[in-house]
DNA sequence: AAAAAAACTTAACTTTAGGTTAACCTAAAT
DNA sequence: ATTTAGGTTAACCTAAAGTTAAGTTTTTTT
């Protein structure tokens, strides 16, 4: 199965999360929540989600706020963000789509309307990022195939270390946090040893070329090419 | 050889419909192409094409209502639709998926992207299954006979075995997960054991040689030349 | 219609790739 | 100099794939 997309709910409300978290497991996806905006930030930098659903209305931080911090942060500047409203907010929707949202659903929620929009969404976003090659510095990067070519020649890696390169390789040059790099490759509630992303590394370096990854101590990994 | 796909434009400007074909030929693909969404319509019911690209704004039909239209043909209910749009209409493109369209090209036409999607949302839309003969490294499927020859010699694979092959040599050198393997050729929701498509590999493997079918572990399996 | 054969699935067991850990080492930062 | 984060290695362990044979089901033959 292909990894669950992950869906981050930012509400001040705990029912609408319960709904909203209701309705979207059951669709399969796994959420998160967060009660104010600037939870939902901290959530967002740490989870990744795919999608986030923001309530416009909070107290402190409101969802227009929280949508423009979200769009500062380069690892989730593609994510896709909705805002949830009070029907037929116009002017909202306006400032909505300026501080970077890409729909919105309005409250009060309709549970069919809600899963088809999410899937829409995460549709549209998906298409983007599933060509296949990647191209950087020597190193080719096949997903379709799980094929790696370093200067001409086929290396064949093994799931995680794929995983790992794919996922440094999405935003060269972007420090990964250690805490990123678990998240995404393993799924918040796994818990591995701290020394296994270090071997993994490692052998990166060792098939792919050491000046590659470059080690940002106190912080996590990059690749360059 | 496998039949060339069948591309049909639809785009009120001519220019465009020149410049796509133009790409699209040289790429080796068959193209139709019509003015309006109306006469798109009538092309794609008569030309059945594996992959519409469809302009956003047009006169009269635009591209949604366009599309729409053509997902309520069965015939054409599983072709590949992909809007042109100006770049960064963000909500058109939410409103397309939500008509039915696979995928987004924007303006200005990059060649090079142009083609890559193309061929990436065929390869996805899945083994055509009008070119009846493949030919890979030594081994030819005829699919329209049931036939497979390895080295001029004439096997006769079971039916699962023919499936099996069939999908994984519809695009060698990819991978196809266990779950991939398991919705293309037993459905959704026939659920059958995890060793059941090992066993078919193995006969496979038996017949055709080891060296063709590839396992990458944790992942799936895939088949090469 | 019964028997036989072929194909498909399952279950039980073995093997292996590769993921993880632990222990130790090294280098950078304070 | 001391601390701390990261690097390295090899042993260990496990989930996933391979294998085989014994049921099932389906198809073909008589």
């Amino acid at each position: 199965m292909a990894k669950k997309p992950k869906i981050l709910c930012v509400d001040d409300e705990q029912d609408i999360l319960d709904l909203l978290t209701f309705n979207l497991e059951k669709e399969g996806y796994e959420v998160c929540t967060a009660l104010n905006g600037k939870k939902g930030l901290e959530v967002a930098k740490k989870e990744l989600p795919d999608l986030i659903i923001l309530d416009v209305m909070m107290p402190e931080m409101d969802g227009m706020e929280t949508c423009r911090e979200i769009r500062e942060i380069p690892s989730l500047r593609n994510t896709v963000i909705t805002f949830l409203t009070a029907r037929n907010e116009d002017y909202s929707q306006i400032a909505g789509f300026e501080a970077g949202a890409d729909d919105f659903i309005t409250k009060p929620i309709r549970q069919r309307l809600l899963v088809s929009k999410i899937k829409a969404l995460l549709r549209r976003s998906g298409p983007m990022d599933k060509g296949a090659e990647v191209s950087i510095g020597g190193i080719e990067i096949d997903r379709e195939k799980y094929l790696v070519t370093k200067d001409g020649v086929q290396i064949q890696l093994p799931k995680k270390e794929f995983e790992l390169l794919v996922l440094l390789s999405s935003a060269p040059g972007r420090v990964f946090t250690r805490e990123n790099i678990l998240n995404s490759i393993w799924g918040n509630d796994v818990i591995v040893g701290d020394r296994t992303i270090d071997v993994h590394i490692r052998k990166l370096r060792e098939k792919l070329g050491d000046e590659n990854f470059k080690t940002i101590k106190g912080v996590g990994y990059k690749f360059e090419a």
